[in-house]
DNA sequence: ATTATTGTATTAACACAATAATACAAAGCG
DNA sequence: CGCTTTGTATTATTGTGTTAATACAATAAT
């Protein structure tokens, strides 16, 4: 994995979040591990450091990461903070699916039907 | 149904895009079917008229819409069209839904319980 | 203390989304 | 025809995302 992908529909700074909220959910960044500097990550995910720093920056306003001067930054020390996370991120997948469903006039069984067969597709054909 | 409403990290363009693909994927607006015009969508919508012809020009360079100078815009008078879109709206909402869970690192049995839960609980407490 | 590393702040420049105010083109209608 | 309605085009302005180039602040390492 060289560079990342992103949407260029959607901003940067914005994907940035939700990758490393994804990472520390799945438990790849455990509470207190050290995340790479603004400037190392800029160069990795080929962007502008003002970018990456105004991602973390958010990442600190939601209580996810800690940063300290001169030092580094980090996952915030709460062991709790993943289960959070990744509950609501399940939680917030889940409702957008279903508002995007009913919005089309689906009912919870073809809701379940549709998701079902999406994942036997994923599944048969293109395993990769 | 007064105004829309508007998520403000999206381009108000794709959201009204995204509306009238709904709106025509459910059957709202058939075949045919006139269009108001860019003036009045952006007074109901509260949005300026560029906005609005912006989101429907894109629509008709996907071949959703018709406009005929001096008359008004209509819906392709196709009648696959709402079914095609209905069935890629349905694929890219359970596409999305299942990478979003996988990223998070749950198999097709997590993913499908997960959205049991979550059709449940919008069943049960919150019935309005 | 000096140096390197890191987070942070500032300023400028550019692109695009959105608003605003017009103007023009084409069709319908009385 | 004259008027309205509709789609379309143009220009200007504002806000924001992104890049860019710096500079400063604080910590660690030497």
């Amino acid at each position: 994995m060289n560079k990342w992908i992103f949407d260029p529909d959607k901003p940067i700074f914005r994907q940035i979040c939700e990758k490393f909220r994804d990472e520390i959910a799945r438990g790849n960044f455990p509470p207190g591990a050290k995340v790479p500097s603004v400037r190392d990550l800029a160069v990795f995910a080929g962007v502008n450091p003002n970018t990456v720093q105004r991602a973390l920056s958010d990442l600190e306003d939601e209580g996810i990461l800690v940063s300290r001067r001169g030092d580094g930054r980090y996952v915030a020390d709460d062991a709790t903070v993943r289960d959070k996370l990744l509950a609501a991120r399940i939680r917030s997948a889940c409702d957008d699916f279903i508002g995007a469903m009913r919005v089309l006039g689906l009912d919870d069984r073809e809701i379940e039907r549709s998701l079902g067969e999406a994942l036997r597709e994923k599944s048969d054909g293109k395993e990769g």
